[in-house]
DNA sequence: GTCATAATGACAGTCGACTGTCAATTAAAC
DNA sequence: GTTTAATTGACAGTCGACTGTCATTATGAC
């Protein structure tokens, strides 16, 4: 099989989204290191504040693609932090509810000032329709490596950016 | 701070590349997992034999942009599965050199074989310009964010693709 | 030649993802 | 109403990245 020049020019695409990802998940976790979070935590606190109401460690897990493991792991990190707290919940006896604190909704509000302000700053002068573009070839490459292939590692790793917007 | 066209557009984006890079490690992964590799271990090997010479650990953390202590932990599994060995080295009493087995280069002409095909497969029907166009953006990005932030937490995570061709 | 500094491997520990397994619980089938 | 299947939390273990620290070894300054 001769390497194509589509072939070349995707290999070096995909070399370039592996650095940008490192890049952007340092970015993500420095942006809110002042607050005590990380990305991952940001996220598991993003996704119970996008539902509007509290969640099962499982049901967060399946909101955001991940392994009920993980998100099980870092909801513990949150409630010795004091960020959430694990109440009783009237549909299952086992599977307790993770409610955000006050402390959890001020930071969040703070972190969504912060990353405004940051994705406008890295934005800036890049026209819209660049990236909207990009994004879309991006989105199809997904499309095309799930459509093949079997189930991701993770179906996402969004990190740092935007917990409600999406 | 209002959120600009170029900021939304910008978050998709990001979104995007996490997406996607979950899957490409999830399916580099897959690629070489019959033979033992994993995205890790095959860049440690691409390395050394992209540099036509026994290699120091810490000098192959440098060319991969990784902490030499990674680097260390993988090389200890590369040893133990047979795939290098470590050799000692006239220049320095500590600093072994690692040194691919005939085993690890076979692996790595086979995986050469199998990701040209995946590639291939993957980047039909898209031109080479769109996808060349999106790597440029995501350079720029790259740029952007090295040139006012700081260190990266790792400067590329590269796995699967090209271990020659770069 | 000696001495301070940098580089190196080794070790311990953190973080975030994963898989696999187990017992308890819930839900569904019959 | 029982029995089976799926879900759930908890626990143990793997993998890949990181940081920090230590003693050893090279290297450079003087």
């Amino acid at each position: 099989m001769p390497r194509t020049h589509e072939s070349h020019a995707l290999t070096d695409l995909i070399l370039e989204i592996f650095r940008l990802n490192g890049h952007l998940l340092t970015a993500g976790d420095q942006l809110m290191e002042p607050l005590g979070l990380t990305s991952a935590r940001w996220q598991v606190l993003g996704a119970i504040d996008l539902a509007d109401r509290s969640l099962s460690v499982a049901q967060i897990g399946r909101r955001m693609g991940l392994a009920r493991q993980s998100v099980q792991r870092t909801v513990n990190d949150l409630e010795r932090l004091g960020f959430i707290t694990l109440e009783a919940n009237p549909d299952h006896a086992r599977a307790r509810l993770v409610v955000l604190t006050e402390k959890a909704r001020s930071a969040l509000k703070e972190v969504d000032g912060v990353q405004a302000a940051w994705s406008g700053a890295l934005a800036e002068g890049l026209s819209a329709e660049r990236l909207t573009e990009a994004a879309g070839l991006l989105h199809d490459l997904t499309e095309r490596l799930t459509a093949s292939g079997g189930r991701a590692r993770s179906a996402s790793k969004p990190i740092s950016m935007t917990p409600k917007g999406n």
